[in-house]
RNA sequence: GGGUCGGUAACUCCAGCGGCGAGGAGGGCGGACUGUAAAUCCGUUACACGAGAAACACCGAAGGUUCGAGUCCUUCCCGGCCCA
């Protein structure tokens, strides 16, 4: 796809825009601005709002709120399907191809920073699809001998790996045990590749971002109204329809925790303190991501007196990287 | 006024048989992350002192018992509940 890419723009690297952000602290909003100004249409980097049938959990754009821009990777999945990075990645690269083939600009808006890497930095994942068999084999002899019996079987193959993932993190090491008996190499050595990689775009890199008290504010909030807005209800239909906890999309902060109420483990109100604390956590851990990218630019909601403030500054710099030109009047 | 239960490292809740320079959980803060990522995991959380057979601080306060007290006793202060 790149080469084809390159084609369009006569050799140059692709434009590409990124807007994220924790969550709550108005990406949607503010991509579709931004959209709308440079003729964008918008492709979500969100993990969750990929899944039909799960609106109000996810906070998902409306399609009024989309004022006529072009939204692509939302609604895409039934909730019961796996979803992860790779079908992310092949999807985003097909949608940011044809906008380009259209002559716009592709705006990748969301909060899932890993799925934004893998994009960014066009991440090789290689091999085949996810061996199921395999990676649950892993996962039942981790839970047969234990934590650190487990991690030690990895540091025999990948003692690097070993060294950096805890012993605790059994998912991660369930993958790199995975990686290296699938490609019989250690996925550390693959890690240190990936990570010389540049960006295959001319990307601009945005972080939106406001005053932790504000933003977890926000959230307190706005998780009061997903209460409000049904979100028990939401997650009741789900629950009917057969979505279990075991499910990648009932992962979802706000659906494991309704979840749980409707199981009975807890009150509705345990459950809402739940999915506002977890959704403060994560916010937190949001930041801590885009702390480490490379190359980005943050926005503080602070700096910027209107929304039409913030957009006219993000213009400016996409103005200056190339990006985008302005219509002469 | 009487009774009763309680006041713990300091943001919150709680553990703590007379050997505690006091533990846990939550929250907060920080970090990791390359095929589950809204996932998963790690660290840290009073001030001062300072690595020494050596001390300041230390469980509401003050006394007492004891070789030794967060732990037992007395009084006081504060809070909850019950009775008047």
């Amino acid at each position: 796809m790149t080469d084809a890419v390159l084609e369009k723009n006569n050799g140059r690297k692709p434009p590409l825009v990124i807007i994220t952000g924790p969550t709550a602290v108005g990406k949607s909003a503010a991509s579709v601005l931004l959209a709308k100004r440079i003729g964008a249409e918008i492709i979500s980097a969100d993990s969750m709002q990929v899944y039909r049938g799960m609106d109000i959990g996810t906070a998902k754009i409306t399609p009024e709120e989309m004022a006529g821009v072009r939204h692509h990777l939302i609604d895409v999945l039934e909730p019961e399907e796996p979803f992860d990075v790779v079908r992310f990645q092949t999807l985003a690269r097909e949608a940011i191809r044809q906008i380009i083939g259209r002559g716009k600009i592709p705006v990748l808006a969301g909060g899932t920073g890993f799925y934004i890497q893998a994009v960014l930095y066009d991440i090789d994942f290689s091999e085949e699809e996810t061996d199921h068999s395999l990676r649950r084999e892993l996962e039942e002899t981790a839970a047969r001998i234990g934590k650190e019996a487990f991690h030690d079987l990895l540091k025999e193959v990948d003692p690097e790996s070993a060294i950096a993932i805890p012993a605790g993190n059994v998912k991660r090491v369930v993958r790199a045990l995975e990686y290296y008996r699938k490609n019989g190499k250690p996925i550390s050595a693959h890690n240190q590749e990936q990570r010389q990689k540049e960006s295959v775009y001319n990307s601009v890199y945005f972080v939106l971002t406001d005053e932790r008290e504000k933003i977890y504010a926000r959230i307190d909030q706005r998780v009061d109204e997903m209460i409000r807005n049904g979100l028990p209800e939401e997650v009741a239909a789900l629950r009917e329809r057969g979505c279990t906890k075991e499910m990648i999309s009932m992962q979802g902060i706000g659906y494991r925790q309704i979840l749980d109420w409707l199981d009975g483990e807890c009150t509705l109100e345990e459950a809402c303190e739940r999915v506002k604390k977890e959704t403060r956590h994560f916010a937190k851990r949001q930041l801590t991501w885009f702390r480490r990218e490379k190359d980005v630019i943050w926005l503080e909601k602070k700096d910027f007196a209107s929304p039409d403030a913030l957009i006219s500054h993000m213009t400016e710099i996409l103005v200056q990287k190339g990006i985008w030109v302005p219509e002469q009047a």
